[in-house]
DNA sequence: AAAGCTAGCAACCGCTTTTTA
DNA sequence: TTAAAAAGCGGTTGCTAGCTT
């Protein structure tokens, strides 16, 4: 009855993964693409478990991730969804390509969450918070009620159909969207607008482009380039950026990319 | 310069949903 | 049809780099 055990946790590796694990594990997808997970490591060599491979595959070492803060569109665009969604953070990256539940979900929790509390929105129920409510107590009814709320009220666009995975978020006005707006367009009274962080001119994203801000460890660059001349099989997935690769160096010459960022391959 | 603190992120844990025998 | 395993998902933890004192 039913399937074999997933694996036996015995003498497993656990923690942070090294980059002959990553290479273990990319050169073995990259080569039989993406198969059963409770097999893959036994046949790619790897001891962690397939639930282990399959999280570190997708939040880290997909060649079509995006690395690097999010944009100002791409957080909007979050918060947008968040607000339609909920924590449904699967659902909020299937939105934004490129970047991961897991990513989105800790973008949430260390930049959004204290934005929208900045300026004065709640960042669970996306409407103005209110001064007289102790907010851990506030927090944590509306962690409950969104879990629990059934498809009704604000969450009736959550049900799970096809028209709504289709039709994203671009016309979509959520309360958070319009607070932001209206504390843009004038001071209003509880709201401290000082408190907002100033946008300077250069900061500015014109929308459709995925020039992230390049302050973190990870560089940007357009890596389509480089995969044109590359032949994956079994793959679709090349067509963003990618920036863990060079991690995984090996033989291979390198790629200059720019004028200090440099990629190689060491695969196939 | 060192210690303590904080923020950010990768990875784990455990629950739920889906799939399969 | 049902039970069990796989896969998926969201919450949480723990490590580390950067910042402050």
């Amino acid at each position: 009855m039913g399937r074999q055990p997933c694996c036996d946790k015995v003498g497993l590796k656990k923690g942070p993964w090294s980059a002959e694990e990553d290479q273990k594990l990319v050169n073995f997808i990259l080569t039989n693409g993406q198969c059963c997970w409770r097999a893959l490591p036994k046949l790619a060599g790897l001891l962690r478990c397939g639930k282990s491979c399959r999280l570190r595959w997708t939040n880290y070492l997909r060649p079509d991730l995006k690395r690097g803060l999010l944009s100002e569109d791409e957080e909007q665009m979050v918060i947008d969804l968040h607000a339609q969604l909920g924590n449904r953070w699967s659902k909020i990256a299937s939105h934004l390509p490129g970047r991961t539940d897991n990513e989105i979900k800790n973008h949430w929790n260390t930049h959004i969450k204290k934005k929208l509390k900045k300026m004065g929105i709640d960042p669970l129920t996306h409407m103005p918070l209110s001064t007289t409510t102790s907010e851990p107590l506030q927090e944590q009814k509306m962690d409950k009620s969104t879990k629990e709320l059934p498809e009704t009220s604000l969450q009736s666009t959550i049900t799970e159909s096809k028209e709504e995975e289709k039709s994203t978020t671009s016309t979509l006005l959520d309360p958070t969207t319009e607070m932001m707006m209206m504390l843009m367009d004038d001071d209003i009274d509880g709201f401290c607008t000082d408190e907002v962080p100033l946008i300077e001119p250069h900061e500015i994203l014109v929308p459709g482009t995925n020039d992230a801000p390049s302050s973190t460890t990870s560089s940007s660059c357009d890596s389509s380039k480089l995969l044109e001349e590359l032949q994956f099989p079994d793959f679709d997935l090349w067509d963003g950026d990618f920036n863990h690769w060079e991690d995984l160096l090996g033989d291979r010459p390198k790629l200059a990319i720019g004028d200090d960022e440099e990629y190689s391959w060491t695969f196939i």
